[in-house]
DNA sequence: ATATAAGTTTAAGCATCCTTAAATTTATTA
DNA sequence: TAATAAATTTAAGGATGCTTAAACTTATAT
C-alpha cells in the first residue's frame, strides 16, 4: 500500500485509460486540480517505482503492475460508493467525495467484508463497473450519451458521470435514476437542448447535461 | 478539519488527559511511535494554532478549542469502531486499527448517519464512552481493574483497554466480552496471576492481562 | 549538595508534494 | 516553412512531518 497521493494519481490515470483518453500531464493536472509541474514531478516518481511508463513529452501508460494496483483502488472506491448508497443510505451525489477519502483508509479485509454484505455488486451507484480482485471488469451494457439518442427513441439509463455532485443532485430531483426509461421527444436546434419524457413527465434538459447520461437502447 | 497528523496528536493528548495521565512529550512520542524531537516540533505548531497550552519543559494541556476538537475525533473513532463491530461484523480486535484510519476520512454528515444507524450508542465495543457532539461524556459505570478485585468477589466486565489486538483476541478466545460475569477464585502470590471463573470455566490469567480488564462490582 | 540519569529541546537534514516562473519541446496555423 | 501557440519540463523554493545527534533542563539518588 502506497500513500494517498500515489493512489490518486494511479486511479486517475486508470480511469482515463479506461475511457480511452490519451493520458497527458495536462489532463491529470486538471483532474487532480494541481499544477502541471507537480504532475511532471510525480510522473517521474511513478515511473521510477514501476507503476507507469513515462518518457518526457510522451503519453503516459500504466505498467502491468500499475494497472493491477490502480484497478484495486478503483475497486475500493466503487465498493465504498455502493456501500454508502445502499447500506448507509447516502444519496448518489454524496457518495463520491466520501468514497474518495475512504478508499485510501480501509484495509482489504474490510473492503472484502463490505463487498460480501452487498452480495458482490458489479456496478457502483452511477453505473460504473467494479473491477474484480483480479482486475477484471464486469461486462458493461452498450450505451450512448442521451444527447445522441434520436428523437422518438427510448432507452434505459445505465450510467451517469459521477464527477459533479450538482449534476447528480439535479438528476435526482427530476427523478432520473439508473434503470429509468427515457424517451427523447424533441431536440431544439436553438441550443441543442432536449425535451425528454421520464416518469410520464416531459422535461427540458441541456445538451451538456444529456451528454453525461448514458442510455442503453432497445 | 485539520490534517491527519494534527488529529492524531490531539486525540492522543485528549485520551491521556481523560485518563488523568500527565501529558508529556515523552508519553506522546511513545503513543505515536515517533521521536521526542518530532513531538516537540509539533507541540509548537499545535500551540501556535491554539489547540494546546505549551511551555518548554512543562506539561501540556488542551485549550478549550483543542479539547472540543479532540473530543470530536475520539467521537468519530468510537462511532466507527462500533459501526464496524455491529453493522459490518468485525471482531473487537480488528476495529481499532481500522477506525484509526477511517476517523480522519469520513465527513461529519457520514458519522452522523452511522450514529443514527446505531441508534446513538453511548459506548464503543471496548466499553469506552463516545463523546457527544457537544463534547459531553456519557456516565461511566464505576470500575476497577480485574487485577484488583479481591478473591471471592464477582463483577461484570464493563471495559477493556483497546490498544493491543493480541490481548483483545485472546479475551475473545476465552469468551471474555463486555457484560460477562467474572469471579476471582484465587490469586497466586508467586506471579500475581489470577484464577478466574468465567462461563462456568476456570481459567488462569496473568496479572498484566487482568490489569487491562475493568470490572464493575455488585 | 552534587553527580547522574532522564527528559526535552535545538539543530541540521531528508522525503514528499506542492507552488510559480522560466526554459524547452511539440503542435498548430498562416 | 516559419511563426506562434500550447503543452511540458526544469529550476528554485516552501510547508509538513519526520529523523539522528548534540545541547540543555529537570528530576532522582547518593
Ligand atoms: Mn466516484
Ligand atoms: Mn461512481
Ligand atoms: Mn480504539
Ligand atoms: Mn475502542
Amino acid at each position: 500500500m502506497q500513500n494517498i497521493s500515489t493512489e490518486n494519481y494511479l486511479s486517475e490515470i486508470y480511469k482515463l485509460e479506461q475511457s480511452n483518453v490519451k493520458v497527458k500531464t495536462n489532463v491529470i493536472a486538471k483532474k487532480l486540480e494541481i499544477s502541471n509541474a507537480a504532475v511532471t514531478d510525480m510522473l517521474k516518481k511513478l515511473s521510477n517505482n514501476g507503476w507507469i511508463l513515462y518518457e518526457r513529452y510522451k503519453n503516459i501508460e500504466l505498467t502491468k503492475n500499475g494497472k493491477e494496483y490502480a484497478s484495486q483502488i478503483v475497486r475500493r472506491h466503487r465498493i465504498w460508493e455502493i456501500f454508502l448508497h445502499q447500506i448507509v443510505g447516502l444519496p448518489w451525489d454524496k457518495v463520491h467525495d466520501e468514497a474518495h477519502r475512504l478508499e485510501h483508509s480501509a484495509s482489504d479485509e474490510l473492503v472484502d467484508k463490505l463487498e460480501e454484505m452487498l452480495e458482490f455488486p458489479e456496478f457502483d451507484p452511477h453505473g460504473d463497473p467494479i473491477p474484480g480482485k483480479d482486475g477484471s471488469i464486469p461486462k458493461i451494457k452498450d450505451s450512448i450519451p442521451l444527447s445522441k439518442v434520436r428523437v422518438g427513441i427510448s432507452g434505459k439509463v445505465v450510467r451517469v458521470n459521477d464527477f459533479d455532485n450538482n449534476f447528480l443532485n439535479y438528476l435526482s430531483q427530476i427523478g432520473l435514476k439508473l434503470g429509468k426509461k427515457i424517451t427523447v421527444k424533441e431536440k431544439l436546434s436553438f441550443d441543442n437542448s432536449l425535451l425528454i419524457k421520464i416518469n410520464d413527465k416531459q422535461i427540458n434538459i441541456s445538451n451538456k447535461l444529456a451528454s453525461n447520461v448514458f442510455i442503453n437502447l432497445n
